[in-house]
DNA sequence: CGCTTCATGACAATCATTCTCAAATGAAAT
DNA sequence: ATTTCATTTGAGAATGATTGTCATGAAGCG
């Protein structure tokens, strides 16, 4: 039920330094930020091939990706590879997994009673974590 | 809790035509659209104009907003100034305003369950509609 | 080692969206 | 109707993330 996808691609220094500096993270990133951390960590790599990397990982499952609400795309190492959604804070970024089985199967029902087939979903959860709930204005 | 924040807005001959053109569709439309169909319709309207406005009628839930798979942001005038989501078709846009309380409550309850507070959600489902289904690969 | 193929990197090119600011317009006062 | 003043508009520049290009470099293999 999990068929990885994995595309055959090959080992590069690179690669491994992204996976490395995702694997750090606890938040999500962007490309961007990525390629600023790599940097200023004297990992010399170019933006393009953060961008491709980290769009490559996301097709294999390996990362997930959501959209900020700038509609800028940000990656994580998610801790599962099962299927899952985020509750991720607006204040610091704090992302926790979620599973959400009763979710998947409203999509699924409420889809199909409209007729539509191949169903795919999106469900992401925001708010201020404990932490951030204390000292925002 | 469905406190119109309506914004005193001056209204403009490009604000009604903007609402108007976004009423004819029966999908989701871009800014870079609406601005298009406008244009070939003689309507002459400025396409940052086009931009404030559909953002400003989104704030004030005069429309819906949901971002394609390419981070553009796309509008819908929405049947209901209710909380709802959307199915909509990948093959032809066709968008389905569907509720969802169960999903709601889901929400808030994982949300708060980690300690989350001012919670908000996405949610947004997409697949094949019936018509589309029956002539795809 | 030599070869073939895929990945990388520097930078140009896209493209949606936002910004700037002078000119036009709506609303209300005179 | 005319003045007045805040908003809104529009044209185009500016921004910024993401993608494309293509020559160079590294990986896998015999």
């Amino acid at each position: 039920m999990s068929g990885q996808a994995r595309t055959e691609r090959r080992p590069t220094r690179q690669r491994a330094a992204i996976a490395e500096a995702l694997a750090d993270a606890t938040e999500f990133r962007s490309a961007q930020e990525i390629h600023a951390d790599l940097a200023s960590a004297g990992d010399r790599v170019g933006l393009a091939t953060v961008y491709r990397n980290l769009q490559a990982m996301a097709t294999d499952g390996e990362v997930d990706v959501i959209r900020t609400a700038d509609g800028e795309s940000v990656y994580r190492a998610c801790a599962t590879e099962d299927h899952h959604h985020h509750v991720v804070c607006r204040g610091c970024g704090l992302a926790v997994e979620v599973t959400a089985d009763a979710v998947e199967r409203w999509a699924e029902t409420v889809a199909a009673s409209h007729g539509f087939t191949q169903v795919r979903h999106t469900v992401e959860v925001d708010g201020l974590c404990r932490r951030c709930s204390s000292g925002s204005s």
